[in-house]
DNA sequence: TCACTTTTGACAATGATTATCACTGAGAAT
DNA sequence: ATTCTCAGTGATAATCATTGTCAAAAGTGA
């Protein structure tokens, strides 16, 4: 076959440093516009559609984990577990996240998913609660 | 304890009977705009915002499902098993959903959660594929 | 430096969901 | 059956996160 359309090896802006620098700021998931405000507050000045954009490019390329939350917003943070497939226990209150892993799981949905013929499988496993810290704060 | 505030008691209305018979006619997910057209097609003329408001209200009683998508949408089926806590493995093309269950995984996020100092845990397990009927099909 | 693309950002547009608010009818009481 | 009252309804406006537009700005390789 003919070259599959090589990645356009994405650029280095001077916005796209300024968002991998805030996001290894903290572990806390948050939405494209609490990022964006964070930028400002620190003096960048990137758009908030570019800071959409980044987040999504990011979040395709799974250098950053994007959940959906009850309510449709989309949360991200940067993600220290690079390409690997894992899920999170996250505080519903600071945001804050670990990478958790749960392969009896992943074999059980498979099992699961071909035993009634079911094709192309996906699946979403988010566990949120109110970390320890929070709790302690009276959330 | 004084009284705990009863609830109100659901009133009948033609619409809510409307809206109970659709949503027994199929054991498919759909958007609440999805029921809204189906209604309109069989004649009748719930407002959309009634439609929203029923199904929410119904999710809150558990009496149907909720389930919010990927892209932020929000899709309802009446259930079969109500008020049982339980998940589903839905087809992402035409929206038939079973019933799953998955005890190990509830005691396994419980465990995980209170070792890590978490408080009141909540939890997602969504999966999704592309059912043997749909596949066949070419979807 | 130059040409070629990608990326940006201000702002408009989308689209699902929610809020309004005057009006209607379910059902309890008489 | 008639009243009374407030939950329920619906047409429509408002929200609000996200996406689209497009001319201007800035990487990058030659
Ligand atoms: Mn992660
Ligand atoms: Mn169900
Ligand atoms: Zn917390
Ligand atoms: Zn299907």
């Amino acid at each position: 076959m003919t070259d599959a359309k090589a990645s356009p090896a994405p650029r280095m802006t001077k916005q796209r440093a300024a968002i991998l620098d805030v996001l290894d700021g903290t572990d806390e998931f948050r939405s494209a516009q609490a990022w964006h405000d964070l930028l400002r507050h620190d003096g960048s000045s990137v758009g908030l559609a570019t800071v959409y954009r980044s987040l999504q490019a990011l979040a395709e390329t799974g250098e950053v984990d994007a959940i959906v939350t009850s309510s449709g917003e989309t949360l991200y943070r940067r993600c220290g577990a690079v390409n690997e497939h894992h899920h999170h226990l996250r505080c519903r209150v600071c945001g804050t996240a670990d990478d958790i892993e749960v392969p009896e799981f992943e074999e059980w949905a498979a099992r699961i998913a071909s035993e009634r013929g079911f094709a192309r499988m996906d699946h979403t496993v988010e566990i949120t609660g109110v970390c320890a810290d929070c709790t302690a704060k009276g959330h």
